[in-house]
DNA sequence: CATGGCATTTACGTAAAAGTCAATTAAGGT
DNA sequence: ACCTTAATTGACTTTTACGTAAATGCCATG
């Protein structure tokens, strides 16, 4: 594993911008260390980088996102916070549910739009 | 089936406001008629606005969700254009299984973060 | 040491997707 | 006819998530 990752070779492998980076750190999703004034990516930014992408392609907001990566940090040693976010992570898990809804029948939708299409090729004669 | 549906009683079933609605109108989204000003949505528009939902849901922008929606259409009648549309639905499947791999991983992180919270409260001596 | 090539900071810009507000207008009840 | 309520329009504003430009720093290489 290695130990630090260039703010570039970021940007390429996740194919985002230095400025989009640069903002998840100011946003508090990210804390590369600094050698001077250069950021220091470590593994487990990289790994929250991964996340974050993950959360956007989803369609959560910066703010879902950063609920999201609480969630995943080690669950805190109160009580009461403890049962807050385990009540917090079923609400997320509820909407992450309706998201897999959604996406199933958008996905059963478009099946039928291509059959339709295939179909009306069959009619035109078209050598499939 | 209702013929129409009035603009507040379609926010109602969806959530949105009526500025939303006029919006997508303007976006070419939805063509409710027209008696005089007020608009009149028919169960078609009614449809159309919950795939924009779902679409909005998955975090596809209008400009998606457009291209979306003209796939549902009718398939056109020229066989150039057909093979478009297929290759162009066959992508945005891929896109949405995508989603739907990034939906599994997240959904898998939350259920190992749950458990991290009730183990928590298991050592904590809590009856749950 | 000058050149090239990333990095950084600061500041302003912008597109998408509505929200908000004010001024009208139309429709329905009494 | 009058009043109220609901709907429309248009203009302006806001939020989110970055983009972009300018000025400058750091450092390796010829």
């Amino acid at each position: 594993m290695r130990e630090y990752y260039s703010i570039t070779e970021l940007t390429r492998e996740f194919d985002v911008s230095t400025r989009t980076l640069r903002f998840y750190e100011d946003e508090g999703l990210v804390q590369p260390i600094r050698r001077g004034r250069t950021r220091l990516f470590r593994p487990s930014d990289r790994h929250l980088i991964r996340q974050i992408m993950r959360g956007k392609r989803l369609g959560f907001s910066i703010n879902e996102i950063r609920e999201i990566i609480q969630m995943y940090k080690e669950p805190p040693g109160e009580v009461g916070q403890l049962k807050l976010m385990i009540k917090r992570i079923e609400e997320k898990r509820e909407d992450l549910r309706q998201k897999r809804r959604d996406l199933e029948e958008t996905l059963a939708e478009l099946d039928q739009a291509e059959e339709s299409c295939v179909e009306r090729l069959v009619e035109l004669g078209v050598n499939t």
